[in-house]
DNA sequence: ACTTACCGTAAGTCATGGCTTACGCAACTC
DNA sequence: GAGTTGCGTAAGCCATGACTTACGGTAAGT
């Protein structure tokens, strides 16, 4: 549940979400993110702390570079959290319909 | 797809995910949000237009009052958005487990 | 060992956006 | 019609956070 806030603030900047289509194709590296945005490689370095501390990415050491790829966890965080608005609301006009 | 990142962007505030949770309960009118809230009544106002521009709540007058309530349009987008990446992470799992 | 490449962190700057107060307008009440 | 309630918008303030440059540290190459 926190995960699902936590998530959802990170995909809230648009650069981030960005950087997590990305790495949906494929698992990059830091500086190969950084080559094809316009901002520089720390900016997308602390983009990737956000998206990591949210659970959407995982990141791996292979050599001197670290591949960063999605985490499915983040996004199903999200997923159940979503959920919770189908059956609320489909109850609220349930209930609506019921009362006339 | 223009409407999930709006509406990415929308949910990305912490205030706004409580006022739309709030809304997902039953409709409210804007001072009834507001009072459950440390923040002011325009405050609230302009989160529910944000909301509102990302597809996420539809309003509808009620007398002098104004209810609103959730859509389910804006969820359904952001929904869409997430499926993609279900499919290419799978996509990518596979294509690495092939590759060695 | 020296150099080069790749990365994370720290510190500081600056703009975005969330909040407030003030105002004007519509709807209901008495 | 005067007063009250409920709402949206405008203007301005201020804090959050996104970005930069600078630095140190690790891994591969020569």
């Amino acid at each position: 549940m926190a995960y699902a806030t936590r998530a959802l603030g990170a995909l809230g900047d648009p650069t981030r979400r960005i950087i997590f289509e990305g790495l949906a194709k494929r698992p990059r590296a830091v500086g190969e993110l950084a080559r094809g945005l316009p901002i520089s490689r720390p900016a997308v370095s602390q983009h990737l702390a956000v998206l990591k501390a949210a659970g959407l990415v995982t990141d791996r050491a292979d050599g001197a570079r670290r591949l960063y790829r999605v985490d499915i966890a983040g996004v199903d965080a999200i997923r159940a959290w979503l959920d919770q608005f189908w059956d609320r609301t489909l109850d609220a006009f349930k209930a609506e319909a019921e009362s006339h």
